[in-house]
DNA sequence: AGCACGCCGACT
DNA sequence: GTCGGCGTGCTC
């Protein structure tokens, strides 16, 4: 099993002369653990160099064998003990160690990667310069704290409402009872927030630590401030974590959490593997967003460990949203997290009211039907901002041959490119590889000088409201607008301080942000979410829909959505203008069950990669025949090997094969015995191969 | 994953 | 004659 020998071992027996061995983990994509020898027993957790193959390595201790596993002449000495740190504690190593099992990856690649950047390079000794009392303006991004400008954060405590009031209760009694997890549901300025701070404060009063976790950057500078002003000015300091800081930053950042000289630890999935010596809460803010799921390296769910760490450690955890996942929602259905429900309004703020506009039978203007133009023309000339909300960025999908049909195609990827254009400068761009192309002047198959661009993203919609209502002040936020770092502060702040009339955006707008001045939202392009193949995407468009609503409409007078689409009898869409979440959940898990599928099944998707498709698709029929010829495969069910949507990508054909089972054990039993395997068939083979627990996408 | 070794094309 | 392409093999 991966839980962590025991760490009470006394380090070194006195005058033993013999060397002992160790187990260390590295970050290499190798199962296992590789062995070394040392002159004295080294405490699980400690960091250490080593020499690998031919090059400098930091390691982790992980135990100390007996003997090697290895023949004795290639095993090498540690060549240092990294002492600028403590061993790393007992609970950090055993969530490492169930973050390895369950995902089926070597201990090295989590534990090593859980260190800042600083810690794992062999060259850098950081211990000096690092050690020493709080580094106070470590964590602080340059321009935080004040860039949520002129946005009012509800900045002194405020008066519960009952509603509130009872959900704080019912947090409390989870708390009394030391354990267990809570799932939070309440709309868009519901008062969670005020919850999870109060919850928070309670906590910090024992002396205890809190770890808040949430799904991106661009939500922490409001979260921030109100977590700064309310929580901290008494209570001990405030350390941030996430990927857009410095290694230095992240590593002051992280030695003040870990060495419990921080109370509070605010941070997006990479904070979830900070040590805490004293944590005794944990909350998850929009617990459904997918971006607590790692897609890279180790493809870990932030808030599935926040969950087991909970529990192992047997403090709570709070598990807030709007439009909880159906995972977890289920989990509350079940008695298994205590469903805390706020059902209204804080301040006696009207929802939203949502409302569908059919486009089927109305005359499209640039996208727009006369309803949102005339919305917008109104909300403009009340002197209200609006939102209008597009999941496209560019200027248009693709660029077309009236004559001929040709469509602008990535040389690297099966993927059309994407028409850019900002200002006077055009280009075409691959969003799957990043390649660029210039616009050709004619069409490369006939000649026709005629291209004309395809659908619309958000760089025509921003041109065609310009053009529409030139006397708006027009905003767009998108990946694009907001490549430069700080950029998307600036923009953010430029609409708060009501510099801005129609803000164009795509779900970059959706998070984090609300913008108190908001009267109107638009949706564009709905429906493109509705038929995604994934059995997700009702899901996710229902929660994105929701979130999007709740940009608007936190200031008293009725704020108002529209929602364009084809398909206005759409039980999402239903659901959706009814504010109904409860009711929605209910319908997609009876169709789940109906179904087989997650929550009522667990997954795992292996993937292949090949210059070729049938080299991809032939080693996974391969495993899958291995896997059929298994005992383990009784009560799992494997499918056919396929290719992705997208075969090529960046000149890399890909191919996935879909293993499910009704039994979690059964999943994870196949799993164990099969990856050795699959390592063994593709070997020699020209493919590259992976496995993600749990997918999000498939 | 790195980082080597190793055997075949265009150049200082 | 070398520099360098990336195939394949190994790392305690």
């Amino acid at each position: 099993m991966l839980e962590p020998p025991d760490s009470s071992r006394p380090e070194g027996t006195s005058g033993s002369a013999a060397p002992v061995f160790l187990a260390v983990a590295l970050d290499v994509p190798l199962p296992g653990l590789f062995d070394y020898s040392h002159d004295a027993p080294l405490a699980p957790g400690v960091r250490v160099r080593v020499v690998f193959g031919r090059r400098a390595m930091v390691g982790m201790v992980w135990a100390v064998r007996e003997r090697p596993e290895v023949a004795a002449d290639r095993v090498r000495p540690i060549e240092a003990v990294l002492d600028d740190l403590p061993p790393m504690p007992a609970d950090w190593l055993r969530l490492a160690g169930f973050a390895a099992q369950y995902y089926h990856r070597p201990l090295g690649e989590v534990l090593l990667p859980a260190l800042p950047p600083p810690l794992r390079r062999p060259a850098a000794y950081t211990g000096s310069r690092a050690a020493g009392g709080p580094v106070r303006r470590a964590d602080r991004r340059p321009g935080a704290a004040r860039s949520a400008a002129g946005e009012a954060v509800p900045a002194p405590a405020m008066t519960l409402t009952a509603g509130q009031r009872t959900a704080l209760d019912q947090l409390q009694a989870l708390r009394a009872a030391g354990h267990g997890v809570a799932l939070l549901h309440g709309v868009t300025g519901s008062g969670k927030t005020e919850l999870y701070l109060r919850l928070a404060r309670q906590v910090l009063d024992q002396g205890r630590q809190v770890l808040i976790l949430v799904p991106e950057i661009n939500l922490t500078p409001q979260l921030e401030q109100v977590v700064r002003t309310r929580l901290c000015a008494s209570t001990g300091d405030l350390a941030v974590l996430h990927s857009r800081l410095s290694d230095g930053e992240r590593l002051r950042a992280w030695l003040r959490a870990s060495r419990g000289q921080a109370a509070l630890l605010l941070g997006t999935r990479l904070a979830l593997m900070t040590p805490l010596p004293r944590l005794g809460l944990i909350v998850v803010d929009e617990e459904h967003d997918a971006s607590y799921k790692q897609q890279d390296g180790l493809r870990y769910s932030a808030r599935d460990l926040a969950v087991w760490r909970g529990h192992d450690l047997g403090i709570p955890v709070v598990l807030g949203s709007a439009t909880p996942s159906l995972e977890s929602w289920r989990r509350a259905q079940r008695g298994d997290y205590r469903l805390v429900s706020l059902p209204e309004r804080a301040q006696a703020q009207p929802l939203p009211d949502i409302r569908l506009v059919d486009t089927r039978r109305a005359q499209l203007e640039q996208g727009f039907t006369p309803q949102l133009l005339q919305a917008l023309a109104t909300r403009l000339e009340q002197g209200e901002q609006s939102l209008v909300f597009l999941n496209r960025r560019g200027y248009a999908p693709v660029l077309r041959c009236p004559s001929c049909g040709w469509v602008s195609q990535c040389r690297r990827c099966t993927a059309h490119t994407v028409l850019h254009r900002e200002g006077r400068r055009a280009v075409l761009q691959c969003h799957h590889c990043g390649d660029a192309r210039p616009v050709p002047r004619a069409c490369p198959d006939c000649g026709d000088q005629d291209l004309q661009p395809m659908g619309r993203g958000t760089q025509r919609v921003e041109e065609f409201l310009a053009e529409r209502f030139p006397q708006a002040r027009i905003v767009r936020i998108d990946a694009d607008a907001t490549r430069r770092k700080g950029s998307a502060e600036a923009l953010f702040a430029q609409v708060h301080a009501g510099q801005a009339d129609i803000l164009v955006g795509t779900q970059m707008v959706s998070k984090g942000h609300d913008f108190a001045r908001l009267g109107l939202v638009g949706v564009l392009n709905a429906d493109t979410m509705l038929f995604a193949q994934d059995f997700r995407a009702p899901e996710r468009l229902f929660a994105q829909l929701m979130q999007v609503a709740g940009r608007a409409g936190r200031r008293a007078g009725g704020a108002q959505v529209l929602v364009q689409t084809d398909y206005p009898d759409q039980q999402v869409y239903q659901a959706l203008c009814r504010h109904d979440y409860v009711r929605f959940a209910e319908s997609a898990l009876a169709e789940r069950e109906d179904l087989g599928l997650p929550p009522f099944s667990s997954q795992a998707l292996l993937t292949a990669q090949a210059a070729r498709l049938a080299d991809a698709l032939d080693f996974l029929r391969a495993v899958r025949a291995q896997a059929d010829a298994m005992p383990e495969s009784a009560e799992v069910c494997l499918y056919d090997a396929v290719p992705l949507r997208i075969v090529r990508v960046a000149r890399v054909e890909r191919a996935q094969l879909l293993i499910e089972s009704s039994r979690r054990g059964a999943l994870h039993g196949l799993l164990r015995a099969l990856l050795p395997q699959a390592d063994a068939l593709a070997a020699g083979r020209p493919v590259r191969w992976g496995l993600e627990i749990d997918p999000q996408e498939i």
